[in-house]
DNA sequence: CATCATATGTTTACACTGTCAACATATTGT
DNA sequence: ACAATATGTTGACAGTGTAAACATATGATG
């Protein structure tokens, strides 16, 4: 792909990879879709092209991202197969310290709208979109199972995790909490903490 | 007050509550300096004689809202004084009731790095800011005293329990999860079983 | 190959934004 | 009364999102 000609060869992807670059570097108030152009070599109307608005290109880049997360996820969990317990925690460790680590990813994919949301009805989620909800389903009605509580609701388990370990995502990330030490420790204390928890009662 | 006087007369107070009103109608991207001059009917340059730049006058709306939020806990738990596990349950839904009805306050309010982190330390929390932690620490050891469990680490409960409802609206603003019917009635069954476990260990 | 529709990139233009400097008026203290 | 200060206005500038008009490359079809 030359440099001096007259189209990039594949704008859509620079675009989302150095979209990425400008907002885990400059914040998403420094964000701008000409900024982005000119990372890209490109006219500041060219990518207009392949987004209807910048609404758009963050809607790619958080698309990209969830993808990121979603092989993070797999990757952690392909260890300790079959102990639905040690599990979890793995996952709430990936989620918290992926959040962390890419606080700009965080803002934008959970302080959007989802068009599609995913609905808490009769104790089921509905409809997986960007979250990994059948693996939430698997991981913890396997944990309840061999926890001799298979007729327990596990998306009621699920939800409160989910909420925890958001919650904590959240508190890292602005500095409201700041632990001693590795956060990721604390993060694993909670966690076994509550799991143990769920299976008492 | 007059109209055509030349001073307004209490511009700062104004900006603010319009700057609210803006915020929590077109969203934190519609959000303006020269609109929230304009709602105030004042010339575009006119707040930068009260705020140095956007960033404080965001600033100054948080401290504002943070207050309003701070009454309104203190209005719920006045009732049922004395029964801790009631005013959590209570504290809860004020807390995810308030950011649900202020999407926008949220957002400013927990994705702004705070300059004074509330620390995390040996199993307390340090510094009072913008949240009542003496408030926390008040109605988690008089919960796990009046469970007979007067020796636990009440930093800990109080944690998962931010975690919770923090998470929790979280998902309810950005629409990841959407319950059928009241999702209060959601949060205070979730709050409810939680505290349950916790006083069983 | 020639030609034409389509995809992709550029230029120009406009309204709007944050912020500053220069100016104007009101208020306050002496 | 007058000078210092607080508060508001006007005008300017660089950046922004986005649309329209224009330019070039690419791929399909004869």
């Amino acid at each position: 792909m030359d440099k001096d000609k007259y189209h990039h060869g594949s704008l859509k992807n620079a675009l989302i990879e150095k979209g990425l670059v400008l907002l885990n570097s400059g914040g998403s108030e420094a964000f701008s879709i000409r900024k982005v152009a000119d990372m890209c070599g490109v006219s500041h109307a060219a990518p207009y092209r392949h987004f209807k608005n910048k609404a758009e290109l963050i809607e790619a880049i958080t698309m990209s991202v969830s993808k990121e997360f979603m092989e993070a996820v797999e990757k952690a969990l392909a260890q300790n197969e079959g102990d639905y317990g040690k599990q979890i925690e793995i996952l709430g460790c990936v989620y918290v310290k992926f959040m962390v680590e890419n606080p700009e990813h965080f803002k934008f994919i959970f302080l959007t709208n989802h068009n599609n949301p995913i609905i808490f009805y009769n104790g089921a989620f509905i409809q997986e979109q960007r979250w990994p909800v059948n693996l939430f389903k698997k991981l913890f009605t396997g944990y309840l199972e061999s926890a001799g509580r298979g007729g327990a609701d596990w998306s009621a388990q699920a939800l409160v995790f989910w909420s925890l370990v958001h919650g904590l995502s959240v508190m890292l990330i602005n500095n409201t909490v700041s632990p001693e030490g590795n956060y990721l420790d604390l993060v694993s204390a909670i966690l076994q903490k509550n799991l143990g928890l769920m299976g008492n009662t």
